[in-house]
DNA sequence: TATTCATCTGAACAATTGTTCAATCGTCAA
DNA sequence: TTGACGATTGAACAATTGTTCAGATGAATA
């Protein structure tokens, strides 16, 4: 249990270590920052979206197809991307077509797969 | 909308973008790897954990204290990362002494952390 | 043995999230 | 102006998730 010292202070069983871990932790605002980079690729609807968008501009109606879910979930999807700045979109007539605007998630999803496919081997 | 054609094909808007998209998606069972490999990291308190553990050996209790949670909520989480060989733990008489036990995490929070700070400074 | 302490566990709860559904918007062609 | 079509939107729904709470272990100590 946690043994509180003083109003801003705080006592632990191991001092150094302790201090130690707590210069490891990032201030507040990047924890956020990073907990919401990695929740994007936590959905496959979503993951799928932004590998096929890494490599090629598609329709909206292209992508519902390729992925077999509703015009709807994509659009939803998107807008979710569109609002992190992931994608870009330019309309011509009707359709909408988007593409990838960030190139760090690519590696990302390169570093994580290096994890996944050694995992799958180390089971 | 998708416009689909026999039992397993599909006509799409356009063709051979959507097949070098295909191309591009991993698949299912990787899909499923990557997302779940995110979705650790989703959380502030659970990514405070895995960087702390990953400069520093912590008992259950330091680890409360230093993120101000309480004991239980750290202990679920340390199951959860222990059930995904991310962390692996020894005990000490009364207490459990917990470290990370997977080296491509802190990769993974590497290259996050180049996207978040070139965001905030783009931003 | 009885007590204390660190940790663990399961159930319950609130909050978040992805999809579906129905309706709407905007563009093109008849 | 119609109608069709691609895309978007908001509300509702089910499913998932992190924390709290109360109680249970298990090990050390009196």
């Amino acid at each position: 249990m946690a043994r509180k010292g003083e109003t801003c202070d705080v006592t632990y069983v191991h001092e150094p270590s302790v201090r130690a871990a707590r210069r490891a932790i990032h201030d507040d605002g990047t924890i956020l920052g990073l907990t919401e980079t990695f929740k994007v690729l936590t959905d496959p609807t979503r993951l799928k979206i932004v590998l096929a968008l890494a490599k090629e501009e598609l329709c909206v109606c292209d992508i519902a197809a390729l992925l077999k879910v509703s015009d709807s979930a994509v659009s939803h999807q998107l807008r979710l991307l569109k609002n992190l700045r992931l994608v870009k979109y330019h309309r011509d007539g009707k359709m909408a077509y988007y593409s990838l605007d960030d190139e760090h998630i690519e590696d990302l999803i390169r570093v994580a797969n290096r994890h996944v496919s050694e995992y799958s081997r180390g089971k």
